[in-house]
Order: C-alpha cells, then structure tokens, then sequence
DNA sequence: GTGATAATGATAATGATTATCATTCTGACT
DNA sequence: AGTCAGAATGATAATCATTATCATTATCAC
C-alpha cells in the first residue's frame, strides 16, 4: 500500500548520495537545489514511509528526527555537544549484552538507540 | 547563583517522593493536588534547574524529557512501546565498552543515553 | 477507463519547551 | 532596618518540529 512515488524517490536519492545524518529540512533545501521541490509536508511522510520500508535509517535525537542511508552495518552515534557532528561506530558486544539485559527483564527487545555525548578530537584541539 | 527556592523544593520534593519518571506537567499536577501550584514556566525552570545541580536526573526521551530521582545509582532504560511503562537495568559492562568506543574515536565522552524499546511482559501477555 | 486507495501540498493546528517582561524575592553589605 | 544586584516567578507570547486537515491529483487493479 505504501507507495515508491516520484517525490518519494528524489528524497531517497538526495538521502543515498552521502553519508550525511539529514534532517526533513535539509531534506527540503536539498531537494529545492536539485530542481525537485517538494512540499515540507510531503517531505515528512515520504521520510517516515521511506524509513517504516526499511529504505533509509531514522535516528532520534533530543530536538529532532535524522534519517541516514540504510545501506550500511547498524552502528550507533558519538555526538558532539559543542560542534553537533555525528559519527558512527559499531560494537557488537554492547549489542549482545543488551539482548541479554532484555531477556533478563522478559522484554521483547524490538530496537535501541545508544548515543554518546561528548567533545569530538577536532572541538578538543579548538578549544584552548 | 542557582537558587533552591521554595517553589524548587516544592518539586524536588515530589519527585523524591516516588520512583516514576516526572514529565513537566505531571509535577505540575501533583504540585496543584499538593496545594502548592507553581506556574508551568517556573516547573520548567525548576527541573532544569535541579537537574543541573544534580538534585534529580533526567532523561530525553523522543518527544519529551522527563525527570526521575537522583538518589540511586546510575542505570538505563527499557521502554515498552505498547504501554508506555519504564523500566530500570543497569549493566556496567555497556559502560565499559562505551568508555572503550570513546576512547577509540578520541573523544572526550561526557554522558550518554541508552534506551531499549519492546515489549513489556504484562503487556506480552494481554497481546494474545 | 473507472473506482478505490494513497499521495500531494498549502496551511492550520498541536504540543513541548523557551523567551519576554514586569514584578517580587533573596542575600550580602552598609 | 535599608539598599542594591542578581535571581526567580508567573502569565503569556513565541518558537520549532511535527502532524492533521482537506481539497485535489496520481496510481493501480480490474
């Protein structure tokens, strides 16, 4: 039912040419720049069809909602509270000991979100 | 220059006196049925307040922050997506292994949110 | 090619939070 | 006690991301 329209396949496009962590008006601008401007409404149910497809990754920060490429291994994010720069990481073994923590409560785990917060090597070296 | 003011003890005071996870307006609920009603700007002000001085502790959830009391030790969380309910783990070798991620990507960490969605085992069971 | 279903886009509405601003409180110091 | 500066308060407006509304248009199955 979920339908792969025109509009829909420009933010998927936009959204898998970098490895950006874009939000919906990013999404927008990009779009406007490309000559295929769509509505900010439109923009927000493609980005959520596009994620509940399993197209692109959605990752949910304090303020706002980010969508990134799918193609790549699940990882999760180091976040930089002074310049806002995300990157990705990925360790297993944290993702083992989660499922364990879930079956040791009886929960159904159906997904995380682990963020770390803190100053990244480049805001280290500015800041003096 | 942060102050505990009347008011600020008013809300410290009914978060300590439970282990649930406070929203805004909930304090400003149990702060009206409390006979001391605080204006909703001033309840805002004054979790935040108290959270920076490290009375309380807060977590950021998708769409809204809540706070909890800071008089246990550290932990995480398990969220049942169907009901809503928060539960409690705490396993220090995650901890570990993000100290370790931190320190492979130079970063300086500061905090960091984990939060495991699923499905409770009460809310298992009602399902069918 | 005709419905049924879904998508679009402009705009209004929502909901949590923050800003504004006039007023009041607080604590330190005469 | 009196004064002054810095904070806090509370009512309300503003902000910002997101969702709802709704009339219109596109899409797909038959």
């Amino acid at each position: 039912m979920q339908k792969l329209t025109a509009q829909r396949q420009a933010i998927l496009d936009v959204i898998n040419r970098s490895d950006k962590h874009w939000d919906a008006d990013e999404v927008a601008y990009a779009l406007k720049e490309n000559d295929t401007p769509i509505g900010i409404a439109t923009v927000y149910r493609g980005l959520a069809a596009l994620a509940e497809q399993g197209l692109i990754e959605s990752i949910q920060l304090a303020d706002k909602k980010r969508y990134e490429r799918a193609d790549k291994k699940h990882h999760d994010h180091l976040i930089c509270t002074d310049c806002g720069d995300i990157e990705e990481f990925c360790k297993p073994e944290i993702e083992k000991l989660q499922d364990l923590v879930a079956s040791e409560h009886d929960f159904t785990i159906q997904g995380h979100q682990l963020l770390l917060f803190g100053i990244c090597i480049r805001c280290k070296g500015k800041g003096i």
